[in-house]
DNA sequence: CCCCGCTTTTACGTTTTTTTGACGCCGCAA
DNA sequence: TTGCGGCGTCAAAAAAACGTAAAAGCGGGG
């Protein structure tokens, strides 16, 4: 079990490095983005901690950049307590959330969480009864045949599947896929909710709509 | 399993070799770039322990000269613990850094890690089909036939065989081909998968386009 | 110095995707 | 019943991405 520590501060970084090594933790540390990407490209550890506010790079962009190849457990360490922050946080693909000051048994205690939770419907990747989605590759397959989906509909059905079951609301949808400026032009969903409907016919997947609220993708 | 030191410290190419020596490795070494670099040709080694600090030329400049034909295991090592120097390094292809001093156990620990890593996806010949692409000497062949590639078209060709059947998007193209800082270049991509497909013609291998995403090579 | 091969840039027609607009449906409330 | 808001559907218009060819830039070798 390998753990990545992304942040500025070398205090932190210690008190880190301390209580992930003395549960079992291999641990590389990176103080600024850039090489943190970088390490996490070599290293591929099992889980990464980043730190928000690096000197050189918005962590949030980090972790962008690292969503696009890699479905790594991210905890998102922080001094912010900011709602936005958060949700543009979880929004880049961030599994869970931590603000300084904080115990290293809180921190503890969500890393396994998140990892657990990792193992359950990991193997590999995004994925909803006959639907995979490889973030990778940006490729779709349903009942094991490729699925062909445009970057905004495969943006769009990852979202959904992210929260499978789960509704997504206008706001959170439109925001995700068309960025924070689109977030009332709730037209588009019902264009590409259209599209997809189409393309998951005649399988178990429904994309549900509850109205005034969102989208929901459930299998039947 | 054979390493190669390239350093100009006696000092440290004999801690080295020593170090090494005792796990197994036959060493070799050189105390400038240029023959380095002879070395690498002549020895094809297993790993390679690069200096930066060479009296007769830039260590990155070594390494991108020994990029241009081998993607063996590079491990920098380096007085210098700039980020500036460590990014350059990185973006010139090598595998890992370890700042001098070091300890000898930490060095062993990386260069097994970066052995391991390459061994992934390495074994040798890249092929698919009717292709096959020779990373040492930068040739490739088609039904057995020479194919000629200018380096770009090369570069370009190899990344899309490592993912054969898979869909390469163009950051990930761009990035590996023509460096970060052309990630928006994309025209670049259009030109070269212009010449790829030409030069694969009648052959049962096709360069796809999914519009948005990437480039992806498909055996018919 | 010029030629040659390779890379980069530019231009333009084509294809694909996204956006926009129109229309009808349904549920709800006045 | 009628009017309205949110939704589904379709297709045209607009924008973006792509394929292609050719010109311009660039560097090394003769």
């Amino acid at each position: 079990m390998t753990a990545l520590i992304i942040d500025d501060e070398i205090q932190i970084r210690r008190l880190l490095r301390m209580a992930l090594e003395s549960k079992g933790y291999t641990v590389r540390d990176a103080e600024n983005g850039q090489v943190g990407l970088q390490e996490a490209v070599f290293l591929k550890p099992d889980v990464i901690l980043l730190d928000l506010g690096l000197p050189d790079m918005d962590g949030v962009e980090v972790l962008k950049r690292l969503r696009e190849w890699s479905s790594v457990p991210v905890l998102i360490l922080s001094v912010r307590d900011q709602e936005a922050v958060k949700l543009a946080a979880f929004d880049a693909g961030a599994d869970d959330y931590v603000s300084k000051p904080f115990s290293t048994a809180e921190l503890i205690a969500r890393l396994t969480a998140i990892q657990r939770r990792q193992g359950a419907h990991d193997a590999a990747n995004l994925q909803l009864g006959p639907l995979v989605l490889d973030p990778v590759h940006h490729e779709a397959s349903l009942n094991g045949q490729p699925l062909k989906l445009t970057p905004t509909e495969y943006a769009m059905l990852a979202q959904l599947v992210r929260h499978a079951g789960k509704v997504v609301t206008l706001k959170q949808l439109l925001r995700a896929v068309w960025g924070p400026q689109a977030e009332e032009q709730s037209h588009y969903l019902r264009v590409y909710a259209n599209h997809l409907r189409k393309k998951l016919e005649g399988s178990t997947l429904e994309i549900k709509n509850e109205p005034g609220i969102g989208y929901r993708l459930e299998e039947m």
